[in-house]
RNA sequence: GGUCGCGUAGCUCAGCUGGAUAGAGCAUCUGCCUUCUAAGCAGACGGUCAUAGGUUCGAAUCCUAUCGCGAUCACCA
């Protein structure tokens, strides 16, 4: 922050010139709450450079130095081993009179480089559930804060298409569906299919256990099943290019695709490329032969392909089965270098997929770099924490997991209850918009799982609606829309008075709002929507007390009500952007 | 067992690369709608930061050990 800097210049002058020291860095922090100041210069650190009894003195004539050699600063304090300076209301009044138009306050310009960030990944024997949503919001909100950061962005998803988990549902539709489709039965195509694979489950489950009770193994019962014994049957056929398999297998994902897009569209997510496995798959040979020569990866015996990652505390990982099919690992690698080509000037790739995968991620990282590929050196493993319940994890068996539709729709319904008691509401017998609703419902979903780290699990309990007060989704919206109709009432420009005298609450949220291109910073090196949530949090708490406490535009004066317009206008800004960057929507009355 | 992550108020979470008296929300209790939307504001109550050592002027934060929870360690994806 320019302040910031300032304050270190400065001080660093001072100390080099009365005392004859060098301090590699200075630590500056926000003045705590209960303290007189705005930021705070720790001395702690010059008490190993000059002796103790200097340092009370050492304070005080910083604290003259500083006042005396900038504008910025009106007065210090000390308190123990804190230097505590208040930065004069004009220069906030100045900051805030360059950046009030500027609605990409925050925001910084980049080179022209493109990061390719992978996100949802789903199978396509089932419905998307509670887990993808967090995949989904994680992924789309980093896409935004890539972007904010000046980066092109490139979102994928990389769909499993193929495998045993399709060929289950395939089975089980061919067997009992009678030619039912999705449109003839009204049900939506992801959970169509999916009900499949549920039933494929349960059969087969019925299955072993009558094979068990004639006295053969759990093990081999489970292989063993008629309609298991069907579905790998397919697999083969699929795997042979065995036309009428290929027809009913792009069928039954072509439903689950138009799902899948319906659910993204009520997320609000979107993609820029699909990749899929059935595509995909065989990548990754090439790369092998590759490795090979260069000796970064060996043979065994029987011809299986490994590369050793013992010396980076990792284990050997094999790449090739001895019959010289890929593995999952191979595939990654094939992708990873496939999407690398097809985009031009990839500066490096972000995968969102949950903490069960770190050593995946880790493994597949180290051995690129080993290949020789530079760009190995920027991709990252956006590590995501699971959404349990209070019952422990989901568990589609089981039937405990949050289904992504029916969890929105409920809480859209929620949200249509709570507004419709309101008293306002209530008084005056009148209803919003579905599209409100949406908007508020998704917004209190979206915020509720963006706020938390990501890389810590979450605890979500379906008995509880997800909360619409307090540190909410709706809190934020319900701000901005009381800005909106505060700033509807404004016709005219807004002068700045430049000589005003801030009182305690405004300059608050100047401070609050000073910080916001650092916090924009931050979410990116961290790769972390939560901070911006958190910003947003303290930002519009902080202006609603400013909001409750002093009249905006009756105010007690026309220079008053003019600063407090624009600080209003400015949060509302904030508002926009950050949510933006958590994918939330506003709404236009609530 | 090896490796990785987590453990902060009754519950859900903040706490930046170590800094002042550990902060919010929910829940419970008090106040505030005849001037800009009360999904709000003002306040009360609530803590051995898992435990024990260590480093430091200073530790929720760093190190070590222990306990608890979770993940992972396949010629599965």
């Amino acid at each position: 922050m320019e302040i910031k800097s300032e304050i270190s210049n400065l001080t660093s002058n001072f100390l080099n010139k009365n005392y004859a020291i060098k301090v590699e860095k200075i630590e500056i922090q926000n003045t705590k709450k209960d303290f007189v100041g705005d930021f705070t210069i720790v001395l702690f650190p010059f008490f190993k450079l000059i002796s103790k009894n200097q340092i009370s003195k050492l304070g005080i004539l910083l604290g003259e130095n500083l006042i005396e050699n900038s504008v910025n600063f009106t007065d210090y304090n000390i308190v123990g081993g804190f230097l505590n300076l208040t930065v004069s209301d004009r220069y906030y009044i100045d900051f805030l009179d360059t950046i009030k138009d500027d609605l990409n306050f925050g925001k910084s310009e980049g080179k022209n480089e493109t990061y390719i960030v992978e996100f949802s990944s789903p199978n396509t024997n089932k419905p998307l559930h509670l887990g993808h949503i967090r995949n989904n919001l994680l992924g789309y909100s980093i896409s935004k804060i890539l972007e904010a950061n000046g980066k092109k962005v490139q979102k994928v998803q990389i769909i499993n298409d193929r495998g045993i988990h399709i060929c289950k549902s395939m089975v089980a539709w061919k067997k009992f569906a009678q030619g039912a489709t999705p449109e003839s039965e009204n049900i939506k195509g992801d959970k169509f299919v999916g009900d499949y694979y549920i039933m494929f489950d349960k059969i087969h489950k019925d299955q072993m256990k009558q094979l068990i009770d004639s006295g053969i193994d759990k093990d081999a019962a489970a292989e063993n099943t008629e309609i298991m014994k069907a579905a790998k049957q397919e697999l083969m056929n699929w795997e042979d290019n065995i036309k009428e398999t290929r027809q009913v297998w792009k069928m039954m994902n072509d439903w689950v695709y138009d799902g899948f897009e319906k659910t993204y569209e009520l997320l609000g997510v979107s993609f820029d490329k699909n990749y899929y496995e059935s595509e995909t798959y065989l990548l990754g040979k090439n790369i092998m032969e590759e490795g090979l020569k260069k000796n970064v990866l060996y043979k065994r015996e029987d011809s299986s392909v490994w590369i050793n990652l013992d010396n980076e505390g990792l284990d050997e990982k094999l790449l090739l089965r001895s019959d010289g099919t890929s593995v999952y690992m191979t595939q990654d690698l094939g992708t990873a270098v496939q999407r690398i080509a097809d985009n031009s000037n990839v500066r490096g790739m972000i995968y969102t997929v949950g903490n069960e995968q770190d050593y995946h991620f880790k493994v597949l990282f180290k051995i690129l770099k080993r290949l020789g590929y530079d760009w190995a050196d920027n991709l990252f493993h956006l590590s995501y924490g699971m959404v349990d319940l209070p019952s422990g994890k989901m568990k589609s068996r089981e039937g405990t997991v949050v289904d992504a539709d029916d969890l929105i729709y409920n809480l859209i319904d929620t949200v249509k209850e709570t507004t419709e008691s309101l008293d306002k509401y209530k008084s005056n017998n009148e209803i919003l918009d579905f599209d409100e609703y949406k908007k508020i419902a998704l917004g209190a979903l979206k915020y509720y799982i963006l706020k938390v780290d990501p890389k810590k699990n979450i605890l979500f309990n379906p008995e509880e609606s997800i909360d619409l007060s307090g540190n909410t989704g709706p809190f934020i919206q319900y701000a901005y829309v009381r800005i909106q109709s505060i700033l509807k009432k404004v016709n005219k420009d807004i002068l700045i008075d430049k000589d005003y005298q801030l009182n305690e609450k405004e300059k608050e949220v100047l401070k609050i709002i000073y910080e916001y291109p650092s916090v924009i910073l931050g979410s990116y090196k961290e790769l972390s929507p939560a901070l911006i949530a958190n910003y947003l949090y303290d930002l519009v708490k902080n202006y609603n007390s400013l909001y409750q406490n002093y009249h905006i535009l009756n105010s007690e004066t026309k220079e008053s009500t003019s600063v407090r317009l624009i600080i209003s206008q400015k949060t509302s800004h904030i508002i926009e952007s950050s949510c933006d960057l958590l994918g939330i929507d506003l709404p236009n009355k609530m």
